[in-house]
DNA sequence: GTCTATATTATGATAGAC
DNA sequence: GTCTATCATAATATAGAC
């Protein structure tokens, strides 16, 4: 394990370590899970020593709620962006481009959707954390725009929005969590841009239809 | 964790420990991770002595790749029965009556797709052997069923079948996957009977469009 | 075939020097 | 603030009794 990723050369000039733990545990926690995710490792890949981890954070545990606070930190900046973003359009368009964003955000930080999925997984304080303080926000979120678009039209009514949440959530962030295995499976790089772009093309086609034609770049 | 799932009584009559090792190890794993999940755990769910374990498997590992040998057997028994019950149908009937008996196996095995997603996500030994052993089958077939569905009209024709294949297998899967986080979310169970039915309804008509009004139960 | 007991290593956390 | 050294525990794996 501690071979396939690089140790940070520590940087006694840059000294923000604090940000470095951070870094190095985010992708720690989600490559490999919490329990397999050792303290030794973060602290190796951030270039620091292990006791700076208790000297910043308290344990393990509080080490792992401050990286997820951060990755969703990142997630708002990356929405807001998009929802600056999101152009003259009719619902039906401002909600694909709110899609496409959000799929092209994750394809740039799978690190984020396997957090979420390695944790949802199993009952515990950190799921239950991370749903209350998190994840309800953005469940309101979606729902809304899910239940507009079946006063739309475009998505069936007599079906509970709740599926096509978890439908949504599922048919965005799976190819880059399996990224690794979709690279074996398929020769592909589901992070790449253009893939990003494709796939963001036809999850919006199947929840909205077709673009209109005015519309395509 | 010794508390929450509670341990097998051991039966000696019983007596095939082998079996009873594979479904805790199964479970453990999918539950766990392959880091999380520890041998003694294992033991302890199926109500046998630690040593057994080294006794049957070689170790940890080989435990791993029997417990899945296992439930990719317990998925093609599954699928063979829904084989047998496609009715009827022309294509797009027949391929929505299998979309549906998938989701209805995964809602009741979430453990699979907990599996597979938490191997997935990482490069490594395991993530390989899956890949090549396992997962490249199933991506076979699916992808010949999307392009079926492709050049029948369903499913836009310009955009690589491999994305729908990602798409489908998220938005079957991640609602089962994630079983607990939605239970605390919503309140309500995914992997009763009338969720995992809806949620088929769901995949099917974003996938295939409205079921045709005879075949509706 | 199943168990007890133990060796060995890895992990999270701590104490204390600089 | 950052490091070295170490403790206590929990993990995998093994040896050997019954």
């Amino acid at each position: 394990m501690s071979e396939a990723v690089p140790a940070r050369a520590p940087r006694p000039d840059e000294s923000d370590a604090r940000e470095r733990i951070l870094e190095a545990a985010l992708r720690c926690f989600s490559d490999l899970g919490f329990d397999g995710a050792t303290t030794r490792e973060i602290a190796r890949r951030a270039g620091v020593n292990l006791g700076l981890l208790t000297y910043y954070f308290e344990g393990k545990e509080r080490l792992w709620r401050e990286a997820v606070e951060r990755a969703f930190r990142a997630l708002g900046e990356g929405l807001a962006d998009a929802l600056r973003e999101a152009g003259p359009f009719d619902d039906r368009e401002r909600l694909r481009g709110l899609m496409r964003r959000y799929v092209c955000w994750v394809a740039q930080h799978p690190e984020f959707v396997r957090l979420m999925h390695d944790e949802g997984k199993r009952d515990g304080p950190r799921m239950r954390w991370l749903v209350d303080r998190h994840v309800r926000p953005l469940y309101e979120s979606t729902m809304a725009a899910l239940r507009s678009g079946q006063e739309q039209g475009f998505l069936p009514a007599h079906i509970d929005a709740l599926h096509f949440h978890y439908i949504l959530i599922g048919a965005v962030g799976l190819v880059f969590h399996q990224a690794p295995e979709c690279r074996r499976l398929t020769g592909r790089d589901p992070c790449d841009d253009a893939f990003a772009e494709a796939h963001a093309e036809a999850v919006t086609h199947l929840f909205l239809g077709p673009p209109r034609e005015e519309d395509k770049p």
